[in-house]
DNA sequence: GAGCTTGTTGACCGTCCGGTCATTAACTAT
DNA sequence: ATAGTTAATGACCGGACGGTCAACAAGCTC
């Protein structure tokens, strides 16, 4: 009466995979990553591995897509819906949105995507279509918003959201290069806002 | 009377290797780099490549410290013995320092550190120590010399010089990923400096 | 032009790794 | 219990790639 060996779990083995894997992939990148590693990690063979997915390619997309998916619809929605004054939102909810990025999972993502979008474009349209697109036509959005409920003055801005974001960019690519060195990123990224809202207030 | 099978230049073989394989690196990334690729566009081959770089990491090295070395110094004499205006400079000089890193090698030496500064810290120090850490200070101080001319206010800019480089960077970063689409990237930059001076100014 | 030095070649080696597949054994239906 | 189904294993393969080295030949010296 010994314990099996093993137990079918069909349902559960592609996510715990595919978690295994993004531990692997943000460790040592796409190509250094092994597929044995994976496995191993995953609790399950390679062989099992290939079961699920096709190629290691596959996994990679997979993995990516996954932790992009799960993320950006939260703020979309709040920043449809609250009813805060544009400047409220912006000082509040997309500020604290904005500092939490760059120790999240999508950082890692970010770094993956620059090491490796260019032989996989259609992960970095996916990424564009989901996320980047998606995220800058909403801060538009709010900020024409404002605009238009006489909060704001029409500037370059409107066009141009990148610029809420390139603090944020800045420092993710910051904590992935010199976690050592400091930085109050979070300072940064409020004092980017409070100059946008200098510049842009009515 | 045949023309020699090869010439032996021994003076110009390392910075021949080391241009092509800056060349593959910047296709590749460093794990999918193939030292024969290397080797071939040199025009050398790769027994050759052995007798002047010891590892494919030490040329990874060579090539990212010659890329860096090159580029640093101009801007920061400018930067120390301009005699315009501090806003004068911030508006002429280093923009337009700013808007030409993009889509210059620098831009692939990020992106390589990004994708490979897990694995070679000592990379990562050395960019740090030769261009990040110095360009930073001498952007505060031009700052402070602003404040202390009286051209600016004392704000929390002077002791986040990150501020002025963000939208650089996310200008690197947009090309890198998402070469087709729409950023004037320029614009980016210009209307940052805009914000900044706006917010700075005295 | 003979002989020496050394820059250069390219065939070769050992290892590693993505991907395969015959075999095994956990579950299921009866 | 038994037989059938299929999730899961892990030994194995072929090719690729970083790195080596014995042989070669370009250029120098006399």
């Amino acid at each position: 009466m010994t314990a099996p060996r093993y137990q079918r779990r069909k349902e559960d083995r592609p996510r715990e995979i595919s978690e295994a894997a993004f531990e692997v992939f943000a460790e040592k990148g796409y190509a250094a990553a092994r597929v044995d590693e994976v496995a191993k990690r995953a609790g399950v063979s390679k062989g099992l591995l290939y079961l699920y997915f096709d190629t290691k390619e596959e996994l990679f997309k997979a993995v990516i897509k996954r932790v992009v998916t799960r993320r950006i619809d939260a703020l979309l929605l709040a920043l449809e819906e609250t009813d805060l004054s544009s400047e409220e939102f912006v000082r509040g909810p997309l500020l604290e949105f904005m500092k939490q990025i760059p120790g999240s999972p999508v950082a890692v993502v970010i770094r993956l995507l620059i090491a490796e979008g260019h032989r996989h474009p259609d992960l970095v349209s996916y990424y564009w279509e989901n996320v980047v697109s998606r995220g800058l036509a909403a801060i538009s959005r709010f900020i024409e918003r404002g605009v238009e409920r006489g909060e704001f003055r029409d500037t370059a801005v409107t066009g141009l959201p990148q610029l809420v974001l390139s603090p944020m960019m800045l420092s993710m690519i910051w904590r992935i290069l010199f976690t050592t060195r400091e930085l109050d990123t979070d300072r940064l990224m409020e004092t980017q806002i409070e100059m946008i809202l200098a510049y842009i207030k009515a």
